[in-house]
DNA sequence: TTATTTTATCGTTAATTAACGATTAAAGAA
DNA sequence: TTCTTTAATCGTTAATTAACGATAAAATAA
């Protein structure tokens, strides 16, 4: 059982609280859910959905991308935001593996 | 436009949103380790093998907490925390719900 | 060329977060 | 009773976040 003074450091619990980071925001998971029904990927589609200005939309779009749970192609003077497979992947694998981690242990 | 304004309100978008937001830190995801682990469950245990102050371990504690992921039972002059099955339970089926949802819709 | 469209970034403000030490409150020990 | 231990809370500071409108940059249209 490793120290746990490393556990702040071990880079899966960096990862997973940054992705985990990413997700904490409910117009980032709105964003998610969008771009995952295909009909919509641009800025401007997303800002006319939701409630927000098209700035924060793109400061959201930002941090998803950063997180990289999400690509941007330019494609334009537009660009085409998509679901990044690869992040998601992992977003899907830390966070189950998280919870089964916490699951299986549970009072 | 009535769809995603309410996904910005919609429930399981809000309780998602909350439950990553409570994971967004790595010092949080270390703690539910430290729980899972059942080794320690105390703050002061907890605060010992951290590398930070007891009242910032407190303070990650109550987050946890209020986001229903774990419990704490005062025992005597302590806090004894537990990870909380039911909230456990609620990040697991959550977050897997939505990385299933985003995966199989993924580019 | 100029105008329009689209997104990113800037600049600001308000709110929240994270960290710490100090203090308080409560339980148990002496 | 008083002393000690433990965790929660207070008070502060610094950093980050979220929101917005305004502006800039880049591609395309006219």
């Amino acid at each position: 059982m490793k120290t746990a003074s490393l556990s702040l450091d071990d880079r899966s619990v960096r990862r997973s609280a940054e992705i985990a980071k990413a997700l904490g925001h409910p117009a980032r998971i709105a964003i998610l859910k969008l771009l995952a029904d295909r009909t919509t990927c641009f800025c401007g589609d997303i800002t006319e959905i939701l409630p927000l200005a098209q700035s924060t939309v793109s400061q959201h779009l930002k941090a998803l991308k950063s997180a990289g749970l999400i690509t941007g192609e330019v494609e334009g003077v537009r660009t085409c935001y998509c679901l990044n497979p690869d992040g998601i992947q992992e977003l899907q694998s830390v966070l189950s593996e998280l919870s089964t981690e916490l699951i299986k242990t549970c009072c």
